[in-house]
DNA sequence: AAACGGTTATTCGTGTACGATTGAATTAAC
DNA sequence: GTTAATTCAATCGTACACGAATAACCGTTT
């Protein structure tokens, strides 16, 4: 009886575990022709948003420490779709800012999400409730994450 | 209108990537007196549900390649939880057993997700709800990572 | 029995992921 | 106006995560 809370199936974290890699998977043929690993392409996504950001936002936005954000953006300016520049105004932060390269991914880039969306099949209204859902467990876990 | 799809805040795989990583998180800190990692002790949760268990087959549970599952199993042996011994029967397998010690740890780890639970405070209901519309999604991902 | 095709666990290379540390730069305190 | 505390990005060490290659082994075919 009191070993079922140590079955595997029973664990709401193993299928989160389980179902992010998988969703990486999934992307991966699809970002292949752009050279982007899902990290990365999750990276341009919010540097889309902003034409310039603080590399020290953009890691927040990603939720990644900047110790994780640093390889990647490196990545990302030496295939060409970022660059980073100096903030003239403090020295020790970082702008990131979109190439004309990165600006056509922008434009291009859209066929990945639709794509994915095709093959998952997911209808719009299970779509909805799984984000609404998560979201609702995403603010329980600040909860827990913020008391040491 | 068509960039909506690429907004971050939209994208219902960001959330589970953010999501997963924050619920391994939560673990740490409960895990940290048994010396387990979060992949280390999704990995004990098989194995205490076998007693004996085929190396690959243990990789396959866990959803993880054999490549990612050699240094897991390597570190919970030299910790003292598992054995690993040949299979004279097939001396290319690996067959993974508990020690005493490992069984010792089945009975004192049901505190973890005990405790997480009580920390998280998701109501039954959701719980529930959430496992099985993440079941449906994982179904959909199979379907999708079946064809190239 | 030698060769072949398939399976298995390991090794290797690349890319995250993060705590801890570092070094440089800014701000606060006095 | 120097010292102290803070902030920032990078670096380091450890631990995944996986594709590809490897080496050992198995069953089968010739």
């Amino acid at each position: 009886m009191e070993q079922d809370i140590l079955q595997l199936d029973n664990q709401l974290c193993f299928r989160l575990y389980s179902i992010s890699r998988k969703m990486t998977k999934a992307y991966e043929p699809l970002l292949e022709k752009y050279h982007l690993t899902y990290p990365q392409y999750v990276t341009m996504l919010v540097v889309f948003e902003h034409e310039k950001i603080d590399f020290k936002e953009l890691a927040d936005r990603v939720n990644l420490k900047t110790a994780t954000m640093t390889p990647i953006v490196q990545k990302l300016e030496q295939i060409g779709y970022v660059r980073r520049e100096k903030n003239p105004e403090d020295n020790r932060k970082v702008f990131v800012t979109l190439t004309d390269e990165g600006k056509s991914l922008n434009t291009r880039i859209t066929d990945v999400p639709i794509e994915l969306a095709q093959r998952l099949q997911l209808t719009v209204d299970k779509y909805a409730t799984l984000v609404d859902e998560l979201d609702e467990l995403d603010a329980l876990l600040n909860n827990v994450l913020q008391q040491p």
